[in-house]
Order: C-alpha cells, then structure tokens, then sequence
DNA sequence: CTGAGACTGTAATGTTATTACATCAATTGC
DNA sequence: GCAATTGATGTAATAACATTACAGTCTCAG
C-alpha cells in the first residue's frame, strides 16, 4: 500500500510548485518547465492529475490553479489523509492560507446525509484580503 | 436605491438561466441566445457580470458555469441578501441544490475574524452523487 | 520473448474569458 | 439646446485554460 515514487515530470511540477510562494497556473509551471524540456501542456496537466490523486497538491477551482499542500502532519485530526480543507486566498497579495475545519466538514457532512448526497469531493475558498492587505 | 430595471442582453441571459434545469455555461448561452441576435461572447459575460453583481445568479467555480438564483426569498436567516450560499452539484445528472448553513457561515466567519481576514466572496461547491444517481 | 500497463512526447483542437476599439442612447450641467 | 459624461452595446481579435488523439518507450509478469 507504499505509493510507488513519483516520475521525473511529476517531481518537476511538483517541485516548482512546492517552491513558488503562491499558487500557479498550468501554464505559468510548463513556462518554469521549459528548460527541463517541457513542450506542451499535456505534460504538466497529467503530472498535475496524479499529484492530485495523491493529495499532495489541491486545484484552487476559483483561481484555475494549483498549490502544493501545505497541511500540517498530524494536525488536528491525527493521521493526514485530510478531509475537506479550505483556503482563504487574498486578492491583493495572492497570498493563500490552507486550512481544515471539523466543525465545518461535520455540518457539511450532515446536510449530505439528510439529503442522500454521497460527495466526493469539496471546495471551500474564501476571496478576500488578507491582514497585511487590508491594513 | 432602488436597482434599474434589467437591460435587454440582462434580461435575455436571466431568462435562459432560469428556464434551465441546470447549470450553462456562457457559450452554451451565447449558443441559446443567438436567434435573439447574440453573435460574441461579450455579450453573455458582460450581462452575466451585472446579474452577478445583483446576486440573480451564481456562478459554479468548479464547473465553470452559471445558475439562475435557488434562494428562497425569506429563508431562515429574514430578507434574501444571502451570506454565503453552497452549492451540491451531481456529477452525473448535472442537478444542482443551492443550500445556505448559517453554522458554517459562521465558523468560516470565525476563522477569518480571528486571522484578521477580510472576506470578499466565499464559494462552497460539494461534487458528489444526489440520491437519485447513488441509488 | 511477449503482452499488459503506466508514462511520455507532440500536435491539434476545444473551451472559457478578456482586451481593444467603435458606436449608440440616456443623463447631467450649463 | 448642447457639450460632457456615463452606461450599454456590437464586433473582432486574442489570451488563458484544458482535452483528445495518436504514437513511441519502458518495465515487468508470465
Ligand atoms: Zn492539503
Ligand atoms: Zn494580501
Ligand atoms: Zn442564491
Ligand atoms: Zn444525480
């Protein structure tokens, strides 16, 4: 049940990614990429895919684009494996702040199951300004 | 204060959006709307940009597509002008329910009091299964 | 060796959204 | 009345984001 090792495309995404101070697009990744002999999309879209299968990087659905997770092992909730985690990403700085919230996933969690909806996977993102911004 | 009434590209796009029984995006709008004289994207955006604005309608971040406003007038929390609503999105059938859990608004409202962060716009957007398809 | 499965490279295309510029109409101030 | 402003519109071009299709490579179980 080991995850096998990531492949030379998906430790370059995933390295770009995990050095950038903020979230990046696509596109912005195959650009950093193109000295390492990226050409097409394609090839930092499937890395993108199987890092987000491993949990290790989350798509921010109002931005089009991607953080490495910045979740604390063992926070909260013991063992990573997170449930929901939500972001609050500042309009101004781009700065963005990954979090999780029991109290949040379990209200969420109970509306499904009045309602019979099996979820598979949620998005929680707060736009705004962040302290330093709106100072 | 009181809003102007809706212009006649504003009030075509509100009319295909709440005549459907689920989310559309802008092209398959500006597809809807081209017997009634739409030819360019512009169009639909800049009509869909106002009713947003008014909170007519929404937009699904993580489908890329709008719907008409669910909310029922006087729900729970007295005059419309929702805080925050979420939405669960079947991914099979496409059906949306647009829902509003004042307890999740508030913890959210919490968490960002106490980091001192300004909400703008906070999206909530659960992907999953409705009863009828997971049965 | 060989077939299956996973990863890769490349090109072409599809989908979503914006910029730029010209025009038209209603409103405001003089 | 008549500029000046404001907001809505029309059109074309382009930018930004994402997927389909197809072919080649590598590894490993049988
Ligand atoms: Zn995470
Ligand atoms: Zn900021
Ligand atoms: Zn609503
Ligand atoms: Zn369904």
């Amino acid at each position: 049940m080991i995850a096998p090792a990531l492949t030379k495309n998906q430790t370059l995404v995933f390295d770009v990614l995990s050095h950038s101070d903020g979230p990046l697009s696509a596109y912005t990744i195959l650009d950093k990429l193109r000295d390492h002999g990226f050409r097409a999309p394609l090839q930092v879209y499937r890395a993108l895919d199987k890092l987000l299968e491993r949990g290790m990087i989350h798509r921010l659905e109002s931005l089009n684009a991607f953080v490495a997770c910045a979740h604390q092992e063992k926070a909260c909730c013991g063992a990573h494996g997170h449930g929901t985690v939500a972001f609050a990403i500042c309009e101004s700085c781009g700065h963005v702040v990954e979090f999780h919230d029991h109290a949040v996933d379990h209200r969420l969690d109970d509306w499904a199951k009045q309602r019979k909806f099996k979820p598979a996977k949620t998005t929680i993102e707060i736009r705004g300004l962040c302290e330093t911004c709106s100072a």
